[in-house]
DNA sequence: ATCTTGACTTGGACAAAGTCCAATGTAAGC
DNA sequence: GCTTACATTGGACTTTGTCCAAGTCAAGAT
């Protein structure tokens, strides 16, 4: 945790209870929540925490690489703090709970060089969907 | 063309000019347009065509299975008529434009047995990201 | 060809997620 | 402990999408 807020902190982020309250509501986590998520749980520690400082705050972790974000689908999109390990999501259709997984290999070198248009790809995410075992029994 | 309409008469569609128009736009596209951008270019044949109506034809084509939703991210969903060929999206982080491409190998079998957590996995979507040449040069 | 009817469309209100901005507050260096 | 540049606030605004009651119309029946 505090290694976060070190580094933060090395790289010229001014550290404000509201910065630390959001930091510390993702760290650690293996849930992935929403803003309005995050802004719940923030306000439980610093009750007058504005939505606006909560969005910003997430920016600004993914913009430095510590959090990333993940979009499953049309809703809110969903923060994710283990940026510092590659890794893909497992999605379940019908609830929506998302694992971390680990696939083998490298999809990008999947892609031919003639099916690049031009691109100068930086990127390839995977996304696994399904039930999870509670949701395939019910 | 006539396909597409045929087909869903025969689901028992009714085939209205709204409809029509909307499967117009969309069909033999190789890009993939936000609901808005239907509605604009619908609207160019057919004025007053309801925004509603687009949302509510998008979501039906999709259920029929005919048209996919791709989205990206945070933003608008897109509407990809190809739905009748296995393929994957490489999209421009800056623009959003979406092209289709087709990877070599199955993503599925990327993903060990221990990795999967006992979901009944179904599908693997693999997005691949980067700039395209307009944007890398702009 | 006209009627009938249930499905379709309309437009406006509403909602969710997120952005923007001017005024105010404060962390950190001096 | 001052100062000031940077952060926070809250409310207005935007974008994307959904909902609904009232009006309209495609298509089968007569």
């Amino acid at each position: 945790m505090s290694d976060l807020l070190e580094r933060l902190r090395e790289r010229g982020w001014r550290l404000t209870a509201q910065r630390r309250v959001v930091a510390e509501v993702l760290n650690g986590q293996h849930v992935h929540y929403t803003a309005d998520e995050v802004h719940a749980l923030a306000a439980e520690r610093l009750p007058e925490i504005a939505r606006a400082t909560v969005y910003n705050t997430l920016s600004e972790l993914v913009a430095l690489g510590e959090v990333l974000e993940v979009s499953t689908d049309g809703r809110a999109k969903r923060y994710d703090p283990n940026a510092h390990h590659s890794h893909q999501h497992l999605i379940c259709s019908r609830c929506g709970m998302i694992r971390d997984v680990h696939p083998e290999g490298d999809p990008l070198s999947a892609l031919p060089e003639n099916e690049r248009f031009g691109f100068t790809i930086s990127e390839a995410t995977v996304t696994y969907r399904g039930l999870c075992p509670h949701c395939a029994t019910a």
